[in-house]
DNA sequence: CACTGCCTACCGTCCGGTAGGTAGAATATG
DNA sequence: CATATTCTACCTACCGGACGGTAGGCAGTG
């Protein structure tokens, strides 16, 4: 049985990725929960640590989550591809949270909001440093690395916005999507689909 | 020199983009269009209403450029490419509204989020197109054609998120590095890297 | 003299947050 | 074991302020 700290924020997860951080209210969080507006006070000193609670973990969990994922791999190729599939895993596993994080940043204090910025690009460095690697290596075309970082990570939100825990497709199937899609852009070679057919 | 209805306009997609829909009130917008705020309401009929013409305007705007681009084309590759293109173009080029567009769409009214849905599906309609057909030759490899589209279109988003008019890149050297990631991660042959060491 | 484009003044509502209280469980004390 | 005290987890009632929006007025223009 859930503590009652546990239900606000689950509720508050529920009510800021369906109705947004700032269209929300406190007394309806509250209503939700089956307690009055005041008692939430109780366990949440404001609104807004409530959400900066929610995006704290959800960092911390992602990064955890990747960290688990790379563990042990070394070929740049399985990286990138590990790295994808754990970032979209987590993104359709944890939707609402996930959703949250990229989308209510200015619900934040300054103070906040710098917390989670700094958790975000240390995120995000993890992804630049493998695809940096690939680059070096040559098994990736070299091409900008910030930008590639940066149109591989929204890119893997995209399910979080459409998917549907019930739908006809599976988690790991969407992320075998997204990682074949990834490997095959950052892929160095430019004539691939006439060298195929040559050594075919 | 702009109408007052334009400034109005602009000042709020200046507001909604940094601060939000709901953190915006429209005395702010008034005070710096150097207006009060009822006058406000002499242009528009209600706030949503300001929000309702940006993003409609918007996806209108959007979808004319699209076609636009798209004419007179007819090689499937070409087409993706200059779609990538004119979509990345677009958002880096009008950044504030695009962001709004896809970011604050629960400020709407049920009836106007219905027609800007409708607008964007039809938006969505001509990638999912091009995809398909792309498939059925064989010039790309089979997958969902609709999380592909949407896998593409977000990812192209990201560029205007961090995008700086000013800064290091251009537009267009952007839009080709989106261009030719989609493309890659859409060309058949899955055994590019291998082919090509073999004829090489 | 009507219309345009703005103004001042105001309305009711809802918001985040606070003050202060209380039932009952847990804990300390004799 | 009985009584006193403290703590937990909620409650009711309220506050100041901001919000979206309205009523009605007024100066300048054609």
């Amino acid at each position: 049985m859930p503590s009652m700290k546990e239900t606000i924020t689950a509720v508050a997860i529920d009510l800021f990725q369906r109705k947004g951080y700032f269209a929300t209210s406190i007394s309806e969080i509250a209503s939700q929960c089956g307690i009055q507006k005041a008692s939430i006070y109780y366990h949440y000193p404001s609104k807004e640590n409530i959400l900066f609670h929610i995006q704290e973990v959800t960092m911390a969990d992602l990064t955890a989550y990747l960290r688990e994922n790379l563990a042990g791999l070394t070929a740049i190729e399985e990286r990138m591809g590990a790295a994808v599939r754990s970032h979209v895993r987590f993104h359709l596993n944890r939707q609402k949270e996930t959703f949250i994080a990229n989308s209510e940043l200015r619900g934040l204090t300054p103070e906040h909001y710098q917390e989670i910025v700094r958790q975000r690009d240390e995120y995000e460095q993890i992804f630049q440093h493998i695809i940096r690697e690939g680059c070096e290596e040559g098994v990736f075309a070299a091409a900008d690395v910030k930008i590639l970082s940066y149109a591989i990570l929204t890119l893997c939100n995209a399910g979080a916005i459409w998917f549907k825990p019930r739908g006809r497709m599976s988690v790991d199937a969407i992320a075998g999507i997204y990682e074949r899609f990834v490997l095959r852009g950052l892929r160095a070679g430019e004539l691939a689909t006439v060298a195929v057919v040559q050594a075919g």
